[in-house]
DNA sequence: TAGATTGTTAATCGATTAACAATC
DNA sequence: TAGATTGTTAATCGATTAACAATC
C-alpha cells in the first residue's frame, strides 16, 4: 500500500467507497465493477479506479474488483483494522449523543471517557463511561495513550482545549465547536451550522430537481 | 445580488467567511481588505475577491470592504435573514441534542416540532417542542408549511422518511443518517463517521506538522 | 493627486474524465 | 482465444491564483 501524495478529495470519497462496500458486501454482492459501482455511487468509473490506484491495484482486469477483498483494502486504509482510544471534551448533549453513537465503537473507536467544567456532570456515567473534571485531561490522555480528542465543548474553550490536548500528546482533534480550530495535528472540523446554511442557501438558489 | 451559476466550492465557503465576518463585527473591526481576511482565514486574496463577486461587488477600490455591509450581504446570501421553520424526525440523542443546539434558533432556524415511533417518547417534550407520533409527519409538515426536515433516525428508515417529507412538500433535507439519501429536493447529508475516518486516515497518513 | 485595493481578465494548476494498451 | 475490465497515460475541464487596469 503506497501511500504518496494523495489528495484530500480522494480522502474524502473513501468513507464513501467504504460505505456503499460494506452494504454490497451485506446484501451478498461477490464482485462488482468501476461501471457498476459508479452508476450506484453517481461517480465516474474512471475517477473510481484512479481513486483506488492511489493505493495499489485492488483489482483484476476482465473481471473487476472482489468485494470483500476492496472492503478490507479499503478499512485497512482508513485503518478501521484497529482500535483508536479517544475521549470526549464536554459531556452535554453533543457529548453524550456521541458517546451513545454504537457505530463508532463497532468500527474501533474506543470513547473511554468524557471531560467537563460542571461538578454536577463530574463523576456522572454515560453508558458507563466516567465524566472526569478537565482538570485531568492531560494527564489522563497521558496515562491512556489516547489517540483521538473531541471537542465537544463551547466556542470560547475549544481552542484552548485543543492546544492543552496536544500538549499532552494527542494525535488528533475532531472538533465540533462552531470555529476553526488551530493545531499542529490533524483536525476535522464539523461545523454542524455551515452545513445547516449551506441547505438553506440551496434552497433558495437551487432550481427544482438540480439535486440528485 | 446575481446568482448564476456559483459552484459547489464557493457555496461551501459562504458559511465560513460569515463566521469569520461575525467575529471581526464583534471585535468592532469597520474595514478589512481581501489581503487581511486571507491572512486570517488561511486563503488566497485573489481567490476571496473572486468569490464575493459571483454575488456583485461588496467592495470599494482603495478602501476595501465595510465589516457590517459584508456580513449583511453574505447573511442574506445564506437566507439568514429570514426563518427557516424545521422539524426533526428521530428524538433520540442526536435529535434532542440537534434541538438543544442555541445557536440554530438566533440564525433563524425554528425547529418547531420532533417525530418518533417510539410510544415512550410520543408526547414528551424537548426545550418546549413537542414530540409527535411520526403517522402525523405529513400533515405537520403541510399544516406548518415546514420547509427544513432533519433525519436523525435510524438508517433503515432514513430513505423512506426522506421520501415521505418531500411528498408533504418539504423543501430540504439535513440527513444524519450514515448513507446518501436521495431527494428531488437539496439534501445535506452530515456523515458524522465519515469525517471521523478521514480523521484516523489522516493520523496515520500524514506527516507532523502537515495540519494547518 | 498618489496610494491602495477592488473587480475582472488571463495564466496556472490540479482534479476529473476519456481513451486505450495491458492482461486476466 | 475472445471478451471484459482494469491500470495508466493523455485530454479536458474547472477551480485557483496571478496580474493589472479601473477607480475610490
Amino acid at each position: 500500500m503506497k501511500t504518496n501524495k494523495v489528495s484530500e478529495a480522494v480522502i474524502r470519497r473513501l468513507p464513501r467507497y467504504y460505505r456503499y462496500l460494506v452494504q454490497l458486501a451485506q446484501q451478498g454482492d461477490e464482485r462488482i465493477s468501476s461501471s457498476e459501482l459508479s452508476a450506484i455511487m453517481g461517480l465516474n468509473a474512471s475517477q473510481i479506479r484512479q481513486d483506488f490506484n492511489c493505493f495499489g491495484g485492488f483489482g483484476q482486469q476482465g473481471y473487476g474488483y472482489h468485494v470483500k477483498s476492496l472492503l478490507r483494502e479499503i478499512a485497512a486504509i482508513l485503518t478501521l483494522d484497529h482500535t483508536h482510544p479517544a475521549i470526549i471534551v464536554g459531556a452535554g448533549n453533543i457529548g453524550q449523543a456521541l458517546m451513545y453513537f454504537e457505530g463508532f465503537e463497532k468500527q474501533g473507536f474506543d470513547f473511554r471517557a468524557l471531560f467537563d467544567v460542571n461538578p454536577e456532570l463530574v463523576g456522572k456515567r454515560i453508558r458507563g463511561r466516567e465524566i472526569f473534571h478537565v482538570d485531568r485531561l492531560e494527564s489522563y490522555i497521558r496515562d491512556n495513550e489516547i489517540e483521538i480528542g473531541v471537542i465537544a465543548a463551547r466556542r470560547s474553550a475549544a481552542q484552548a482545549l485543543a492546544d492543552r490536548m496536544v500538549s499532552a500528546g494527542i494525535k488528533g482533534i475532531w472538533n465540533f465547536a462552531p470555529l476553526d480550530v488551530q493545531s499542529s495535528v490533524p483536525v476535522e472540523n464539523v461545523h454542524l451550522s455551515d452545513s445547516l446554511f449551506v441547505l438553506a442557501f440551496k434552497l433558495s438558489n437551487m432550481e427544482a430537481g438540480e439535486e440528485q
